[in-house]
DNA sequence: ACTTTTTTGTACCATTTCGCATTAAATTCC
DNA sequence: GGAATTTAATGCGAAATGGTACAAAAAAGT
């Protein structure tokens, strides 16, 4: 269950990622990659339209091999899901971070999340989201927790960003930075679901600079 | 083919809707309700998630009746989706033209479009052209371009109030009309994705309100 | 060399899915 | 009343789907 039960507890604390010398036969797999590969699926077509044939194709495995490794499909979709929050904070949390200009930053946030968006083989793949709201989180109270929590986690984020700005006096004293908040994740929505209609990124790019306009000179 | 091919070349010019004696045995369903039953199934499960079998128990008519009323499955998807475009449209039209103060407006369309999203027996459905987008769009090129036109009528028709406001002296002359129906369209999408995720309405209406107030007093 | 452990690969099963072929029913026209 | 026409109802069939049983394979321990 643990994720990381590798290392018998004799081990030197120092190597975590050295070869643990597991018993049987080797995985013919790197978990990380495959899981990589199924988020690309997910991404692309969604949960019930991706099937765990689909899934083996890709990542190379065999069904036995997936089902022992992440479990069911549903369960391979909320990993999938997790990764995906993962890589895209990571991408994002140095910019929220960052010590610069309200402006810079958010042409910084949107820069990446276009990135994320737009990327893919096979036509751009927005964001997983804002997907998995569209799909699978009326029906699945778990999976609509998970997808709560990434809209209010991108809510919060960019809230803290606003009321920095706002100490700052880069804002006037009339702005409201959680109003502010919702309009910056409102506009990561409306380019996400834009970019999965094919919309330029010429266009998006556009929008993103109208909203940024507004925000930055907002009252 | 054609849509209306019911009356005979010598019935009377008035009579449209009146019985027009169809030949054979009568059906059993009325292609309207069946349709919107049709269009409840989808916009809660999604078009990969909808079997034949759940849309055949929705509508009351049994498989063969459904292909031979509405044609396959994309078929159906595609004349249900037209289907909630129509009633969408019907629903905001009369505001959009309307000549009110650009608040006011925005209120109603927004309350408009909050009842279309909160509404459902099993939860929330979100906008149907939101789902599509995140969706069946990528892959289906006909299905992606109904999605962009409906993407792209809403950004007019905001375009078209922004203006109209502009024009009345009710927005500043700095005021970008294209910019602030981006931010509009935004704040349908993202409140189109909360509903989803069962976001109260309490909440979407307070971000509502947020958008409204930087929209009428955007410079 | 033999056992133990872990993973792979093949094959299978029950169910679901989409689509259609065929027959039965209900209505109008003659 | 009988032919023609349109729809309903039953049910089939081929393919796909999610999941698993089971044996072979590959490594480490003894």
């Amino acid at each position: 269950m643990v994720q990381k039960s590798k290392k018998p507890p004799s081990a030197a604390k120092i190597a975590a990622p050295v070869a643990p010398k597991r018993r049987g036969r080797p995985r013919a797999y790197e978990p990380d990659v495959a899981l990589g590969k199924a988020l690309d699926l997910f991404r692309r077509d969604g949960f019930a339209a991706t099937s765990l044939d689909d899934l083996s194709a890709a990542t190379g495995m065999n069904r036995p091999s997936l089902y022992g490794a992440f479990g069911d499909k549903r369960e391979l979709y909320i990993k999938s899901y997790q990764r995906y929050r993962d890589d895209a904070r990571a991408a994002m949390v140095d910019i929220f971070r960052a010590d610069a200009p309200l402006r810079e930053r958010l042409e910084r946030i949107y820069r990446i999340a276009l990135d994320i968006y737009l990327s893919g083989e096979s036509g751009p793949r927005g964001c997983f989201t804002v997907m998995t709201a569209a799909s699978e989180a009326v029906s699945d109270p778990d999976i609509r927790a998970m997808v709560l929590e990434g809209l209010t986690e991108l809510d919060k984020a960019f809230g803290i960003c606003f009321r920095h700005a706002k100490e700052r006096g880069e804002l006037p004293d009339g702005a409201d930075p959680a109003a502010l908040a919702h309009l910056a994740s409102a506009t990561i929505h409306t380019i996400a679901i834009r970019a999965r209609a094919r919309v330029p990124r010429r266009e998006l790019e556009a929008i993103v600079k109208g909203a940024i306009d507004l925000m930055c000179r907002a009252n």
